[in-house]
DNA sequence: AATGAATGAGAGTTCATTCAT
DNA sequence: TATGAATGAACTCTCATTCAT
């Protein structure tokens, strides 16, 4: 007869959550998921320590919640920034771009993300084939309609991830790094990624 | 303050120490930090718990040491692997594939390294860090001899070692991927990196 | 820095805090304070032992507060006892054998603050400084209003304090000793201090 | 068949013993027992761990040899000092001043007997006891030749020792305190003692 | 829905003591 | 006699989670 977490029912409740999950996201990306405290949490967000388990069944489960969230926030920053590239190339620049924004604008949603290889590797990995899966189409599509030049997509959409999430990290959560900054290593990149290195 | 970790005066000392090590490596890379526990840790080196405290101060300072032993695996394996290219473009493909390799042969310090991140972040960035300035270094130096074409080395060399990053945790840890594989992985990344990606 | 030691809000709270404090004062002042275990402690006070953490930082913790109830409870009984002495050696032989009451009465709690010493030099010199100022001030109005004779009322205070202290380890402490006794003892003691030793 | 503490039987031996003693008064005199490990002490004395075994039992058993120590050198230094009194009460203040000398002198040393009643209980109480029986007869045969008033000669004994443990605490053992400071003390201590606080 | 007290398992760490050399 | 490694019991403290109100 444990109980278990409940959606909110109440106006009240539904603040309430929000503000659990407004402070787990500002308290675990700040000290980590092991060094922050459930305690700290609800200090946090102004609310009795219980209180935290009427909107969540343990430490783990908020944690998962933040990611799917940083998933969705992701998905839908990246698909608005590409609305309206002009072609295929300039959509992956302007991806590039809008993911270093988030990791300048949410970054300890960021950190969240990347600790779940450690926390929960489950939604990390979901997290990340996610992007892959949808990546991927994208530069076969790309490829098939002669855009870029021939590859293996899966590879290459690893590749540029894996860039992506270092950039983001050196030069969008960093406080030392300005927008100029990161417009600038989107251009570096982006001149390397098309035109290769070769002279 | 009363008592510190001893450098061993002893053979016996010395391989005890050497097993803590690797049970460390074993035990904190498989489960991940948190959930490793010094016991455990002892167990698998067939050791007292206490004897633990003999060689080391804490967790957080055998997992120091495991960064550190992995920096200089990867700068000896690297600087093996690429001692005889013929051009620095093959010298970061050989880079690549060696760094792949160590991802493959040594998947646990391999784990180690990228959670210190949230263990230890001074000894993360040390690590990152030094292989930024080297590989900024190379690049520097060719383009300085013409052999890529010019651009920010600084920014080139994060989203190179990125890329390397993820590409060792998709393709060199996973017990899915062969050697093969990872082959392949170096010949498309590198196809993409030399020649760009436009058509 | 987590989490810091809550006053209660609740009268079950108070109730829970309370009991801690009277188990501390008879666990440590019976088995000293590196003998008692916290364990100890919260078994004494009959609930689980990690409650004990909720109302108090540390095991020292703990002694401080009882170090200082029992400077409370000396000032209060000690203020008490002298409320209506006739004069100054009056008040003083009243305070002597009021201490030694307290000694009698609160072994534990007497003990603690001889330990303090040794486990808190802090709050045992705050203690023995506080009642040294009083005492000083007292003395030096006795002399100015000719009730005693003139000499260095902060020597005496302590020398006075010294022996009212051994007085109370050996005459108050002790179950062998009965309350006829100690009157005893404050005749013999003040009839030295008095009139003097000189035949 | 366990090995148990030995007499050294080499002039080596003695050293090594003498070191340990040494070394052990002054790390638990001035860390406090409980805070004093082994290894500092063997540490401070130069020798490894083990070889304090060899010399005495337990911690417990070299707190106890200092606690004899301090009786055998407050024994001798009080009978020096008292040697060549023309009577008891110039006696009695000689043996104070030393008294305070040896506190000054050997604070560390001091420290261990006071804590000893918390670390063990026996030797402190024989170690006062011994001190009391001798002050005891001493004033008592005083009394009987006339050169003190009648009194109570083990109260006053313990009263006398009481005052004078605090005020060698106070005044001897501080570095604050001169030896001047300490002719003071005894002149204004005795100046009471003899003659009395009435006016 | 919320609170704050209580729980208790578990973790890291210390250290007196023993042992093998 | 001395060494330094090893042991393991004991202890303090933390914290996710549950409970009563």
């Amino acid at each position: 007869m444990t109980q278990t977490a409940r959606r909110p029912r109440t106006r009240r409740g539904q603040e309430t959550r929000a503000a659990l999950l407004r402070a787990a996201e500002e308290v675990i990306g700040a000290k980590g998921f092991a060094a922050a405290a459930i305690a700290d949490i609800t200090r946090a967000a102004g609310i009795a320590q219980g209180t935290f388990y009427i909107y969540f069944d343990s430490k783990e489960h908020v944690f998962r919640e933040l990611v799917l969230e940083m998933g969705r926030l992701t998905r839908k920053t990246l698909s608005d920034a590409v609305a309206h590239a002009p072609d295929r190339l300039t959509a992956e620049r302007l991806g590039l771009r809008a993911f270093l924004e988030i990791a300048a604008t949410r970054p300890t949603l960021y950190n969240v993300v990347m600790e779940a290889r450690f926390v929960d590797p489950g939604s990390y990995d979901a997290y990340f084939q996610a992007f892959s899966k949808n990546y991927t189409r994208n530069l076969s599509a790309a490829v098939a309609e002669g855009t870029i030049r021939p590859g293996d997509a899966a590879i290459r959409s690893w590749a540029l991830m894996g860039m992506a999430v270092t950039l983001g990290e050196r030069y969008g959560l960093s406080r030392a790094h300005t927008d100029a900054d990161r417009d600038r290593v989107v251009d570096e990149v982006f001149d390397m990624l098309e035109r290769g290195l070769r002279p």
